[in-house]
DNA sequence: AAGCAATCGTTTGATGTCAAACAAATTATT
DNA sequence: AATAATTTGTTTGACATCAAACGATTGCTT
């Protein structure tokens, strides 16, 4: 759906659904870019910083499938961004005691030490790119989002066929 | 910036700010999984779309960058979805005359008549994702997004030194 | 005209993502 | 206890994306 970034105004579509998609898909790109470029000052990506940042905030025993849910990504994702992060030490395995299945994904003192730095810049770059709007405005963003969303997770299995019926 | 999708309230964070953010970044997240759904009904990839899509759309002469800029995606992107619509047959590169730099894409008949097929569908997901949202919502919203969009861009170039100046 | 600079498309190499299949381990059922 | 079902992490294969470098071509300067 991310489908034309293009808000080129030759639009072949002119009704405001149509807009407001490629607006919302546009911006969330562009903020993207812009935790791209900062990552990447510290040699991370947006998946790496993303796994960094979640560990700290919920140091509690983490399996890689508990940071799949979180991050919303599969797990085969995560073992590809865990093994970049272990390969630089920022990141442990451990293993789990009574449970040879999983393990237990935690910060090195590395790891702790660098999200700590990019933290702040990172929180910086969220304010910036928000100034301007009050906390109303930001609500009612929210608050228009959240019901965009909640009515695209109801098309997620929906088929060409049912469509037709629909 | 797509950062933590995890909108968990366990969250980090509680200012307004930080969950806009968030917000954004996840419903196009969720936006883009129903195009890739529905994408993939046609054998196609939601890049693959986006190109037949703004070719349908755009049938003047264009070439591999004029597609790449108004995709927002790099010319060696482009490249490797062409290859990928040119194996399909939907897709064509034709010499240019007195430019032996340049290519101009266009659809072919197949290309033509798939995108067609897949449009219908694409409008009608569009319109349901957004469903219950009246005109003056959706204007609110993209203004709203519009105002986030024209900061982050601002940010774009700014390395760390900077920020800590700023 | 000659030479330098910019542009076009491609390639390479790195990253992330998913779906699907897998082995190993754990849990549930019978 | 034995078997079936599920879960966990990994691998494979396909795709997209970018940055950087490249050759070919075109444009600009002098």
């Amino acid at each position: 759906m991310s489908l034309d970034r293009e808000l080129n105004l030759e639009a072949p579509f002119k009704d405001p659904q149509h807009e407001t998609v490629l607006n919302i898909v546009r911006t969330a790109s562009v903020l993207a870019g812009v935790g791209d470029q900062l990552f990447r000052q510290f040699d991370l990506t947006e998946a790496q910083f993303n796994v960094l940042f979640s560990l700290k905030y919920n140091p509690q025993q983490v399996t890689q499938t508990d940071l799949g849910r979180r991050l919303v990504v599969t797990r085969a994702s995560i073992t590809s961004v865990l093994d970049k992060l272990e390969a630089k030490g920022l990141v442990e395995r451990q293993d789990v005691p009574n449970n040879r299945r999983s393990y237990h994904v935690v910060l090195t003192e590395k790891g702790k030490a660098l999200v700590d730095e990019v933290e702040p810049h990172y929180r910086r770059r969220v304010h910036q790119a928000l100034d301007g709007m009050d906390e109303r405005e930001c609500r009612q963003l929210i608050r228009l989002l959240e019901r965009v969303r909640v009515q695209a997770s109801l098309l997620q299995d929906e088929d060409v066929e049912n469509s037709r019926a629909g």
